[in-house]
DNA sequence: CCAAACATACCAACCAGTCGGTATCTTTCC
DNA sequence: GGAAAGATACCGACTGGTTGGTATGTTTGG
């Protein structure tokens, strides 16, 4: 059980207990997973107290519930304020997306990671109520992106009808890409995938691939080399 | 905490209380998650005291490393067996592996998603030997099927060297995946991700796409709709 | 008879959640 | 304006149950 980091002050000020019990929620849960983390890391992370938790939150599960909304919406806000949101063509504003996606992974892992995705991974038999939530947040996510995929498959002269799934794949690809990443402890293979995704993307909508420059990986395994055909 | 299906007899015959674990383990953590899986949960899924359990492996963790091993060696056992294997082009062999893995997006969903992801995704903050062996497994399994990705990337004349990034990339298609199929309660989700996988190796390969019959997803969220431009 | 393979009882630490109580802000009424 | 009344926000000791792990005894195959 690693100690948790404590980006606040020791104690906050009346008043912002509530948010600052969803701010802690986000990196705490990610760095530590649900089960993994106690009410007492929550509340040390927060620099609040045990009494204050349970006043504005009826169990943990309640906590990680709404803590997915409030990923959601400060995820959206993020996106729905950044540049590419402004480019004319429909197929730029995706790969735009992706491409800053995959500016945006860099730094300690856990801020970069989806909290709905990894909290699913976790809990999805076990807490319904959280992986709704989850569910919730990242297909909605996806639903919102989708309008911009129907339009850029149009220009391209494909049928808008795979704008929902291919919204999805794109998500799908980016938790895929977490994954990995946390698996090497490095974003290098996560930023690969991203460039691979937009060349799968730049090619359906018959576009050019923007500049993205993922480093390599250059990991390796230090498993003892076992033929696959053996 | 739902209760722990026994898929054993209530005992397990002198002698194989290991693989029992093994097993088990495999299930149990998958389905529950690591820190939301206890010491009694796996000996009751297995069928086998906790004197047992801690007389074959020194804690919980070193089960979950063990475990992790047995994951890699069962799957690469499966692949190396099936008949895409046979196949005289690379490119067939990877799209047929791909096309395999989408055929078993099917039944209980913690039977066909990857150990190596799920625990990762929960424990590499906090336990480095589980991220480890995980990442070993996933990172080898990429690397064994590398091969196959350098010889169909020479053959449709491209640059073999990507053989490496694409083969994880793979990996990661298929981990995000499992993230959107637990998220959505549903297969579907997976499989629509590994058909847009298979188009882009095909594009990349210059070959066409192989049968593959995925119903698409209904699901869709409850949430009220938030715009995204909002 | 011996060592490996178990079985059972047990323990200290931890955990989610409770509860009686206090501090501070808001409303109401004069 | 100001005091009383009530609501909200917060505090932290406590509890019943669970957890990973240990200690010690028993069975079994060779």
């Amino acid at each position: 059980m690693p100690d948790v980091p404590a980006p606040r002050p020791a104690r906050i000020r009346r008043g912002d207990a509530r948010p600052a019990l969803l701010d802690a929620a986000l990196s705490v849960f990610r760095a530590q997973g649900y089960a993994g983390t106690s009410v007492d890391d929550l509340c040390r992370a927060a620099g609040v107290t045990k009494g204050a938790f349970f006043h504005h939150f009826a169990s943990k599960e309640a906590l990680a519930v709404a803590a997915a909304d409030h990923f959601g919406r400060m995820a959206d806000g993020l996106f729905a304020q950044a540049p590419f949101r402004a480019l004319p063509r429909a197929a730029d504003r995706v790969l735009g997306y992706v491409a800053l996606r995959c500016a945006l992974m860099q730094g300690p892992i856990e801020s970069w990671t989806c909290y709905a995705g990894t909290l699913t991974q976790e809990v999805w038999a076990s807490h319904p109520a959280i992986r709704e939530a989850a569910a919730a947040e990242i297909l909605g996510h996806a639903e919102r992106l989708e309008p911009d995929f129907a339009r850029a498959l149009a220009d391209a002269g494909e049928d808008p009808a795979e704008a929902a799934s291919l919204s999805r794949h794109v998500q799908a690809v980016l938790q895929g890409a977490f994954v990995l990443a946390k698996a090497a402890g490095d974003a290098a293979p996560a930023r690969e995938s991203a460039a691979h995704l937009l060349a799968y993307l730049a090619g359906r909508f018959g576009t050019s691939v923007p500049e993205i420059p993922p480093a390599p990986f250059q990991g390796g395994t230090s498993l003892p080399s076992r033929p696959f055909r053996g």
